[in-house]
DNA sequence: CTGTTAGCGCCTTCAA
DNA sequence: TTGAAGGCGCTAACAG
């Protein structure tokens, strides 16, 4: 093959030093070098002080790619986000999810690798590439009924952790989610509280079990008191969709007094649309979200909302993951946040 | 070593198919089957029929690492977030840049990897990760005076583009960036042919070229019209930081028609002091925010602000990169989108 | 505790 | 156009 390591001009990359260089540079073989970089176990302190200066002295990091190949762990997860939705990466769910992740990953060495999942064609590529031990691992936001990526990551028998529960119900495949059902209820129940009788609900995409459970928690706070559960209209948990789920809703119920969106964004969205056409919030209309996640404190009014612990949660699906990948123990149980009523002026 | 392959349980995981069995399949040798895969020249229109369908039958996929190995390159890049605050994963502005990266990477088969830039001893650690071949070329966001990574990549010869001007002059660095200078004056002059004749500003960060160059814009404008620009009080791009920031201007000059905050979220911040203090926007004040990254268009009332066109300028730095992986060219010269002004109700 | 040895899967020269 | 052969940098038996 090419000799690149002596190639071209003087100035030519100076190449990444070697174990081998690490190992002759401390006297002593590759493979003592090997162990002394991988725990130091059997390696005698001498040895191990040795290599570990060899290794200061000449900045040496271990090609990942040979470890890799010998190992068979790549050291890097992936962070698999469906693309069905250009939307998912502008929602602050998104952001707190890296945030979370990347926290859980810090003390370790691994990476994250962002994977798109897209469609047709293009899904099986994300599905060899994840099945083809490229990561040692992935995690799952925003799955949708149809990306299949459940089913997918459950033949593969890659380790992997949803963030949110999965669709499918015959695999078992482990996850953390915030209890969306008790959150729709609750919000639901505030807004009873507050004296509402006719609260509608904007709810968010059906095919995500995030939009299903909080609209049956909605729709069960209503039903235990007596109240009618009629007045829905499916929003996609963006800010304009909200907008234009509002319209539908106040146009096919005017008389409403309450409203649960099931995100921030859908009940700025909805503030809105109230708005521009003159009702008060929250005199005419009270409103809850759900997410908390920025937008509702700095929406006008502020927007009561319940708080989605999503960076604590995502935090709790790489930790799950990496407990996995490190054998301790097989898919865990569901761990399960619980969403948290913010009280603001919306209500 | 272990032979993993036949050990444990019969239903163990399936094996990825390697190269060799691809070729045994097809009937042709390693080589062949390889040089089909690569581009299939110099292969025989049977010979390379012959791989694809054993190919497509094993579900065959390359195993990175080991190409990787005798490449030496890994068909990734790295998106480099300094994480000084931990504001920027919050910033819409990230969001953008992620999907701008996405979809320039999209055609190809090259991978996205997080690269957290930590402080202190981690640093280190960033630093040798780039220069250690773990990814064939890096972008860098969100970059600050003090983080070093624009010195750092220069020396460590990785291919990089940097979304906003990077700090270091004496390295030539490729970067993509908006007219933050320009931006700055054209909005100062919306609000001065609006009749604003006290104009302050929210300034970002002055570790930040954005900072900087937004705040030079805003001056360059109040000086060219003899306008005083002594009202600058400096936020930290976020909304509690432009609240706060507010504070200060309005008790320092109470008498300001006009405020160009430097970020969206910073206007938002600004809106809520105002509206807290009772002072109407546009009436009594006008406020121009910049980014347009989906905050603007939904405070009260919508901001007029400075178009930044994140994703398109992401898109065209990944572009840039890719280019010079593919050696098309070195280091290119800088590319400047510029902002546009978008008229709302703030002003 | 240490060095020797044998590959991991792939690309690429070299000779045919 | 093809196959044989070597080696990328590393880890992990194995024998000392």
């Amino acid at each position: 093959m090419t000799p690149r390591r002596d190639e071209g001009t003087p100035s030519a990359m100076p190449h990444a030093p070697t174990l081998e260089e690490v190992a002759r540079r401390a006297g002593v073989s590759r493979s003592t070098a090997s162990r002394a970089l991988n725990g130091g176990l059997k390696v005698s302190p001498v040895a191990l002080a040795a290599v570990s200066q060899a290794v200061a002295e000449l900045g040496y990091t271990p090609n990942r790619a040979a470890r890799s190949l010998v190992t068979r762990r790549t050291d890097s997860i992936a962070l698999v986000v469906p693309e069905p939705d250009e939307t998912v990466l502008n929602d602050p769910y998104f952001v707190g999810t890296m945030q979370g992740i990347s926290a859980a990953l810090e003390p370790t060495e691994i990476q994250l690798v962002l994977l798109i999942a897209r469609r047709g064609e293009q899904a099986q590529r994300t599905a060899r590439y994840l099945r083809n031990g490229h990561v040692d691992g992935a995690i799952v936001v925003s799955h949708h009924r149809d990306d299949a990526l459940d089913e997918a990551l459950a033949q593969s028998r890659l380790p992997c952790v949803f963030v949110g529960r999965p669709w499918s119900q015959t695999e078992p495949v482990p996850y953390v989610d915030v209890d969306n059902a008790r959150g729709g209820r609750v919000a639901t129940e505030h807004l009873m509280g507050r004296g509402c009788r006719r609260i509608g609900t904007i709810a968010g995409p059906l095919d995500m079990a995030a939009g299903v459970d909080r609209l049956a928690g909605w729709r069960a706070a209503l039903r235990a008191a007596g109240l009618p559960d009629a007045a829905v209209e499916r929003g996609d948990f963006t800010s304009v969709g909200g907008a234009s789920a509002a319209e539908r809703l106040l146009d096919a119920h005017p008389d409403l007094d309450g409203i649960f969106a099931a995100s921030d964004l859908m009940a700025a969205g909805a503030l809105g649309v109230l708005a521009r056409r003159g009702i008060s919030v929250p005199g005419q209309v009270r409103v809850v979200g759900f997410d908390d996640l920025g937008v509702a404190a700095s929406t006008s009014p502020p927007l009561t909302t319940m708080r989605n612990p999503v960076a604590e949660m995502s935090r709790g699906a790489a930790e799950l993951l990496l407990a996995q990948l490190a054998g301790k123990g097989g898919p865990a149980a569901p761990t399960i946040f619980s969403a948290q009523l913010v009280v603001r002026d919306s209500t």
